[in-house]
DNA sequence: AGCCTTTACGGCCGTCGTAAACATC
DNA sequence: GATGTTTACGACGGCCGTAAAGGCT
């Protein structure tokens, strides 16, 4: 199991295609149907169909550890190297709904302690964010999503921290018939059509199985998507803090930091105002 | 960054020698040497120092890493094979203060449900049972441990869900001053003498840097520790289902229950049965 | 028939072991 | 000087690429 054939293997699931992945990889076709050989033979089990390509069961298991080990294994690389050297800047990744008023304090405050200070932001969905704080590429991150109350996100890397928790809420437009409800059956939810957010507020993110989405919206504007949500293209699951609407039963919004020792002296000021804060 | 090289800096850093650990894993010291310098090279930083051998920083950071990736690198492996063939017996790992009576019931329970299922209990330390359940040894682990009240256990593991929460007590023999108490500092107890009693309650559970250790008990079983308390050795730290004593401030005794759906039928059923009994 | 995956085979690079040099206590 | 790590070098094996064969649709 050579992190090697995982990245391999984890290329051929998500194209679907040998030769696409091989390509991607810049490998010839052969190498790649070797390499899957070779994790087949070492797990003693097929891991793909062939014509289509597609994955087996014990592929899917192997894809989602392979994927989360190759996080991992880019996370300690970059974690080692900043043992080293600890970035005196300041980067922060942010999912669109994990801003806040407190943030953007804390942000201040240590802008005003080290005015020279090198600090930027980067916006995206979860997945680009949590893969930037594993190779370093940013510094400390704020990432939000949906779970429990009082559940952490089952997020790929170790010591998140949560800094708020929140309740949701599905934003509906103003005439629509759930507006009358204090709370919100699932029963209700599968039958709505969504907005397809995938980086404000992923369907993924939604407690419905298979969702039916209507439009799609790529942007990380919090503002536009309410404004689609008006105009009666679908429904979206928001923070409470965001948006007025029907709260969800069983669910809370949560944000939680991703950072660690070795990320400077500035991610750790961050952290420290962030987290004491917390109420 | 192999896991191979990783597997050999781990024995390096653990053994605090090249050669024995060229030997544990049947290398020759040269091929050992290599495969430091390979991983030196690549990560563009020393990790260890020679005469003597001990851990940089750098290598500090890098160890942790290593020993979480090992060992989700084998439940990976585990958990596919598993996904083609799951077990039909059940294999419960358990720490020793992760028993309680709830377990033994449900237990009963699968075990009236289906006479001949072949099931047994290994309890262990922490670090032995977590391992058992990524390399599939075991199918299900009830693991405890103490952290602050709604924190999750620090688990190499990803998916472990809480199924107990208690306050913690330090045990002290009936004549000790702190007996007196209703609250423990944290200054209190720096200046304490503790059993080292690594598969009951190891010296890391403890709220305190460098404590101080008497007496060493290797064993599992509680009543002895206690008795070991009573006896004037040392103190320790127990959930407060299993001794009377001072509540810590703080922090809770915590059971979290690692399995995952490939673990086979019998092992869902015992989940199943635990984490819809919590209160 | 055409596209895509598999198999066969040759060459290269990497990694291990032996053995000698080197450093440190 | 003894113990233990590094370096040099030769040999083996593994892995990739080229090219031909094999299967589905």
């Amino acid at each position: 199991m050579d992190p090697h054939l995982l990245r391999t293997f984890v290329a051929v699931a998500e194209t679907g295609s040998f030769s696409v992945a091989a390509q991607r990889l810049s490998y010839t076709q052969s190498a790649v149907s070797q390499q899957i050989a070779l994790l087949e033979a070492d797990l003693g089990t097929p891991l793909l169909t062939r014509r289509p390509v597609a994955l087996t069961p014990a592929g899917e298991r192997l894809q989602r550890h392979a994927t989360l080990l190759l996080t991992r294994l880019a996370a300690a690389r970059a974690d080692v190297t900043r043992a080293v050297a600890p970035p005196g800047r300041l980067i922060i990744g942010l999912t669109p709904l994990a801003w806040s008023r407190r943030i953007s304090t804390a942000l201040a405050a240590i802008r005003a302690e080290s005015a020279r200070l090198d600090s930027r932001v980067l916006v995206g969905d979860r997945a680009r964010i949590v893969d930037a704080a594993a190779t370093g590429e940013i510094d400390i991150a704020l990432v939000d999503g949906f779970t429990a109350p009082n559940d952490p996100l089952p997020l790929p890397l170790a010591g998140a921290i949560g800094v708020a928790e929140d309740t949701a809420v599905v934003a509906v437009p103003r005439d629509h018939p759930l507006t009358a409800r204090r709370t919100v059956e699932l029963a209700d939810l599968t039958e709505a059509y969504w907005i397809d957010a995938p980086v404000v507020s992923p369907l993924t993110n939604l407690p419905v199985d298979g969702p039916r989405a209507g439009l799609r919206y790529e942007g990380a504007d919090v503002a536009v998507l309410i404004g689609l949500v008006e105009a009666g293209h679908g429904l979206t699951v928001l923070p409470a803090s965001v948006a007025d609407g029907v709260p969800l039963p069983r669910m809370v919004h949560r944000v939680e930091l991703l950072t660690t020792p070795g990320a400077g002296a500035p991610a750790a000021r961050l952290s420290a105002l962030l987290t004491n804060a917390i109420p």
